[in-house]
DNA sequence: CCTCCACAGGAACTGATGGCGT
DNA sequence: ACGCCATCAGTTCCTGTGGAGG
C-alpha cells in the first residue's frame, strides 16, 4: 500500500515529481474522461433521451466485461441530463448502487432508499419486509414527484439474490411506474455477464431489455491510446518511456482489455518510478507494479478472511498432500491446539470453496476410482506471505 | 461389467441477532 | 409485549459420481 506521507516526502526530497497531476490516474477520473466510448456515449443518451421531454425512458441495459467504461459512461450521462433540466422544475434524480458491495436484497434497497433522502427513520436498515421497504420507495418517489433513475450496477448478483429468496423484485422494479401516480422510475442495468439475461424471469426480460447496449472490449491499441491521453495530463513531459507505455497495455489489454487495469498499473508504476527518485518510468518500474498489484491483493484478502477460513489456509500449509479429508484432519488438530470448536465436514467444505474464489488456493476435482472422489488443493501463494498476513491474529500466534 | 470408495455439493433447516409495527 | 421479518453462520441429511480393483 503506498503510503501518502511517503510519497509526498519523496517527492519534496527529491525535489521533482514525475506525476503531476494524480487524480487523472484512477480509472473513474471522470472530467473530459477519455475513454473512446463516442458511440456508446451516443447510443446511451439517445436511450435516455425521452427524459427530457418529460416522459418516461425505456428501462436500459447495458453490458461489457469489467474495465470497459459501462458505468462511467452511464453516470457521465445522466449527470449531463441532470444539468440540463436543473432549472426545470422536473428534477431527475440518479441513484446508484452496486449489488456486489451490497451482499443483500435488503442492504440493496436501503442503499437506494438513503440516496433518496430516506432516513433512518423513514426507511430502517433492518425489521422490515422487503415488500415494505419497497412500498416506502415508491411513495418517497411519488409524493416528492421525483424522476428517479436507478443504476444497478452488477446486476447479475441481483438476481443470483432474487432467485435465492423468491421475490420479484426485479419484475416489481420494471413495472414501477404502473404504480406511480407520480414520478417516475427508470431501471439502468448493469451487468459483466452477457449471458445473464437468460436466467432472468422473462417478464423482466421484455420490460428491463427494452435497449440493450453492449460495450465491447477494448483492444490494445485503443488501450494503448486512452494511457497515452492519460500520461500527457498527469505525468511531466517525456517521463513514461513507450517501452513502459506498451508493456502497461499489453499486459492489460491482453486478456479482458480491462482499461481499470491498465490505468492502475501505469499509476503504481508512476509511483513506484517516484520513489526510486527515478526520473523515468520504465518497463521495470511497470513489472514491480504489476507484482505489487497482485500481492497487495493478496495480503488484502488473507486478512480479510474469517478465523475458520484462517485455520484452514494454515491446515493446508501444514498437511502434507492436500485433499479435503487431509486439510480436514489438519484442520481439526490446528483447532484442538488453539482451542476452538471444529467445524463440520459440509462447512469445511464450503469454505475450501470460498477460498478457491479469492484466488488464494486453486482446486481440482481427482477421481481415484475405488479410492473415491476428492478435491485437491494446491496454494497459490507463499508461506511467508500467509505468515506476514496472519501475524497480526492472536489466536493463531502458537501455530505459526 | 459391476462395485464401492471418499468425498462433492445441493437443499432444507436451526438458532441467534437485531429491529420493525402495533 | 408480541409476532413478524431478513440475514448469517452453521448443521443435518442427502444424492451423485469416475474409475481402480475385483
Amino acid at each position: 500500500m503506498s503510503d501518502p506521507v511517503d510519497r509526498l516526502l519523496d517527492a519534496a526530497e527529491s525535489g521533482k515529481s514525475i506525476i503531476k497531476n494524480r487524480d487523472i490516474l484512477h480509472f473513474s477520473y471522470i472530467p473530459n474522461i477519455i475513454l473512446h466510448r463516442d458511440s456508446e456515449q451516443k447510443q446511451v443518451t439517445q436511450s435516455l433521451l425521452p427524459i427530457l421531454k418529460q416522459s418516461r425512458p425505456s428501462n436500459l441495459l447495458v453490458y461489457g466485461k469489467p474495465g470497459t467504461g459501462k458505468t462511467l459512461v452511464v453516470k457521465r450521462v445522466i449527470s449531463k441530463i441532470q444539468e440540463r433540466v436543473e432549472k426545470s422544475n422536473f428534477p431527475i434524480k440518479l441513484v446508484y448502487s452496486n449489488s456486489k458491495e451490497e451482499t443483500t436484497l435488503y442492504g440493496l434497497l436501503v442503499s437506494l432508499g438513503r440516496q433518496l433522502d430516506l432516513d433512518e427513520k423513514e426507511l430502517p436498515t433492518t425489521g422490515l419486509s422487503i415488500s415494505e421497504v419497497f412500498k416506502r420507495l415508491l411513495n418517497k418517489i411519488s409524493e416528492g414527484k421525483i424522476n428517479a433513475i436507478f443504476v444497478i450496477d452488477e446486476i447479475d448478483y441481483l438476481a443470483q439474490l432474487i432467485a435465492k429468496t423468491g421475490k420479484d423484485i426485479l419484475y416489481q422494479l420494471t413495472r414501477a411506474n404502473e404504480r406511480l401516480e407520480q414520478g417516475s422510475l427508470t431501471l439502468v442495468g448493469i451487468s459483466n455477464d452477457l449471458t445473464f439475461k437468460e436466467k432472468l424471469d422473462p417478464r423482466v426480460i421484455s420490460s428491463l431489455g427494452e435497449e440493450e447496449i453492449v460495450f465491447t472490449n477494448y483492444n490494445v491499441e485503443q488501450i494503448k491510446k486512452i494511457l497515452e491521453a492519460r500520461i500527457n495530463e498527469a505525468f511531466v513531459e517525456n517521463t513514461v518511456e513507450d517501452s513502459a507505455l506498451n508493456l502497461c497495455a499489453a499486459l492489460a489489454g491482453g486478456e479482458h482489455g480491462d482499461a481499470r487495469r491498465a490505468i492502475d498499473l501505469l499509476r503504481v508504476a508512476g509511483e513506484i518510478a517516484e520513489r526510486q527518485q527515478s526520473d523515468k518510468v520504465t518497463t521495470k518500474n511497470v513489472k514491480e507494479a504489476k507484482q505489487k498489484i497482485e500481492e497487495n491483493k493478496e495480503e488484502l484478502s488473507l486478512e480479510a478472511f474469517p478465523l475458520h477460513e484462517k485455520l484452514i489456509i494454515l491446515a493446508m500449509m501444514k498437511a502434507n498432500g492436500s485433499s479435503t479429508g487431509e486439510i480436514y484432519s489438519s484442520y481439526k488438530n490446528l483447532c484442538k491446539i488453539v482451542g476452538l470448536d471444529e467445524l463440520t465436514n459440509r462447512r469445511i467444505t464450503q469454505m475450501l470453496s470460498e477460498i478457491e474464489l479469492s484466488g488464494i488456493i486453486t482446486g481440482r476435482l481427482i477421481h481415484q476410482g475405488i479410492h473415491g472422489r476428492t478435491k485437491k488443493y494446491k496454494l497459490e501463494i507463499s508461506s511467508e506471505m500467509i505468515k506476514k498476513a496472519f501475524k497480526d491474529e492472536l489466536t493463531l500466534k502458537d501455530i505459526i
